[in-house]
DNA sequence: GATGATTTGTACGTATGTATA
DNA sequence: ATATACATACGTACAAATCAT
């Protein structure tokens, strides 16, 4: 049986992952300078990885950063990290939408079994090997959907949010919620019902954007 | 008064917006090696601002980066037409899904007022200028989807396949079609009717695909 | 399948620019 | 306003992994 791709992660991503987490439990507060130094200290690594960490961040919005000025926590309300989480919605509905039409019986198959395996997963509270099989699972979505531009863009959008994806696998009770999401999801793909597979889908993807929210606005009230 | 901040320039800025330029201009083909030695000798800098544009030109999606495996230009001009049409589809359906949604009520004022305007455009078949202002009428629901990721990606889909739409307006009364359709369109947009708009939408550049599927198909009974 | 060449990932030093006294 | 301190941008060296032979 062909394995996954073992899914590398490099120094780099770790710490991104790392400093993500640190930032949405609050650890580090919206507005706070994070300085180069004190985040290869603590987390024990060079300066150069956590360069590449921060761009990475950046790029999210998660952290403004200003040539020659150094970085600091975004505003969790920003508009950037919204957008990011609407767009990748609106584009996972999208693909669902097409998987429902245009899977084949094998594509469908296989999406099924792998949502049953993922039942024993998160009965388990196996957060990491939940967390790779979800990204298998929608995976799948994509490439039923038979449109490598939509695929392609739908990956670019999950590369980028990734760091706060794996974050929230660690609140309690996520993973449960997920898999029952993904259920609505997959029956509404085998049924070829397209308009409930587009809806199913983006109620998924918006769940997550409602935890971020809520870190928001709880940081403003604290303010 | 206060001036905009005068927008500094770093060497690894500068380095992704001339590697980027190669890369529009097929300078550096799709599937193409990108490596950081050769790219720091011909732009004259060190590896490190070669690594962090990169980095940064892969967020946007318009390279691929593998860990350990480096970079290579994306490969997406050898995508199929039809590929490109049918994630145009889906991502301009997208964003007049969330313009019904979201515009402010002076965007939906513009919007109906530029659609009227055609009107006139369309029936004297002053092809150019319908073609010109047809380009805002679809920039304008982008904006009014207020997501700057989903607009960035139709206005990049729009690009790429802009030598396709220049010919489409020269079939016999597309032009009046095209405008009845756009009717539709604002019509479930200024209604605030969300599944209307995406629907509407998702016809008029299904439409556009067929108008040029008969062309291709054509052309290709024709050789 | 093992070995060497190439290339990436990481560490760290230096210079320049920013902020503060 | 000038100088001082400090953080970032960049350069370079080394280690580790990939690929080509």
């Amino acid at each position: 049986m062909k394995r996954v791709e073992p899914e590398i992660l490099t120094r780099t991503e770790r710490l991104a992952d790392e400093i993500a987490a640190a930032v949405l439990s609050g650890e580090f507060a919206p507005g706070r300078r994070l300085d180069e130094a004190m985040l290869a200290e603590r987390f024990g690594v060079s300066r150069t990885p956590v360069r590449e960490a921060l761009r990475r961040l950046a790029s999210t919005g998660l952290i403004d950063l200003k040539p020659r000025r150094g970085a600091t926590v975004a505003d969790a309300t920003s508009a950037q990290l919204e957008t990011l989480f609407g767009a990748m919605a609106e584009i996972e509905a999208a693909c669902a939408r097409l998987a429902a039409m245009s899977m084949t019986p094998i594509e469908r198959r296989r999406l099924q079994n792998l949502h049953e395996s993922m039942a024993a997963l998160a009965r388990r509270g196996d957060r990491d090997e939940y967390a790779a099989a979800n990204v298998v699972f929608h995976a799948c979505v994509y490439s039923g959907a038979h449109n490598g531009i939509l695929a392609e863009f739908a990956g670019g959008l999950r590369r980028r949010l990734a760091p706060f994806r794996r974050a929230q696998f660690r609140t309690e009770g996520r993973l449960a919620r997920s898999h029952a999401e993904h259920a609505v999801v997959v029956a509404a793909i085998l049924a070829c019902d397209a308009v409930a597979a587009h809806a199913a889908m983006f109620d998924h993807m918006s769940l997550v954007e409602d935890a971020l929210g809520r870190l928001g606005a709880a940081s403003r009230a604290s303010a």
